[in-house]
DNA sequence: ATCGCTGTATTAGTAATTTAATACAGTAAG
DNA sequence: CTTACTGTATTAAATTACTAATACAGCGAT
């Protein structure tokens, strides 16, 4: 289940790719099946149709759907090895930010391994699947 | 040295507001030294004073600094608990950010981990000082 | 062919960010 | 007082993301 953020400042059609990405690695949806169709998905989301429809089209653009006019949006055959590769730049990335940011405070990396850990402490205590 | 990021999806204001705390943080300016005007700050960062003014506005409001009009703005006096506390915040956002992030794509505890170890000693190696 | 679903495309409107050009007001030095 | 610097305020324009309404085109079942 793919969960918006309306309040912060990244766009809702990154975070409906994210998501669809996210669902993919977890053999949410594997390779060869249909997605939701777009006017489902925006409905789901309460989002507008459009929108979800650029997610879908930059997702294709990058090879991890292809889509048939008139049928529906599949995950590609070859999306696994793709994911997987963009999953670690992914994470990469996402740390990188996470710890130059940190930095930027002027936190060494003793201090930032002790909040990575108290987080993660955090979230688990607060039950496995919820986002937020 | 603040630098500001055009491409991404953060307003202009949220990052030069980031940097301002970010260097009294690191004690580059101190509680009652003055900050650069907002004409100066705008040209070297080549942007509009209007954004750097929206920026000491909110800054001003959140009580990190305080400014005479007619003088300049100058760091609060009370700035390093401030900025303390907000500084906690702020980086458990951030980690919570990330790590919820990378528990979308099914990494665990023990995977989190081995990247933030990974990705501390990749910027370890490409030079301190660097953002980027 | 018609109906109902799919994705696609176009156009227009709203909201937020940023830019731009000004004008105003306080401070301090000449 | 004049000059030159501070921050502040206002208004308009440009840009971008998102919304909204609508039309078009492909696919498949009836």
């Amino acid at each position: 289940m793919i969960t918006i953020e309306t309040s912060g400042f990244i766009p809702i059609y990154e975070q409906i790719k994210k998501g669809i990405k996210s669902e993919i690695s977890l053999g949410v949806i594997k390779a060869n099946e249909a997605l939701p169709s777009i006017r489902d998905l925006a409905a789901e989301l309460v989002v507008n149709p459009n929108t979800v429809a650029r997610a879908y089209r930059e997702l294709e653009h990058e090879g991890f759907i292809c889509t048939r006019k008139g049928k529906a949006s599949f995950v590609s055959e070859n999306s696994s090895s793709l994911i997987q590769k963009d999953k670690v730049r992914l994470m990469e990335d996402v740390f990188d930010r996470a710890i130059s940011e940190a930095r930027k405070f002027g936190l060494d990396a003793a201090e930032i391994r002790r909040i990575v850990e108290s987080r993660l402490k955090n979230q688990e205590n607060r039950g496995e699947g919820e986002g937020r």
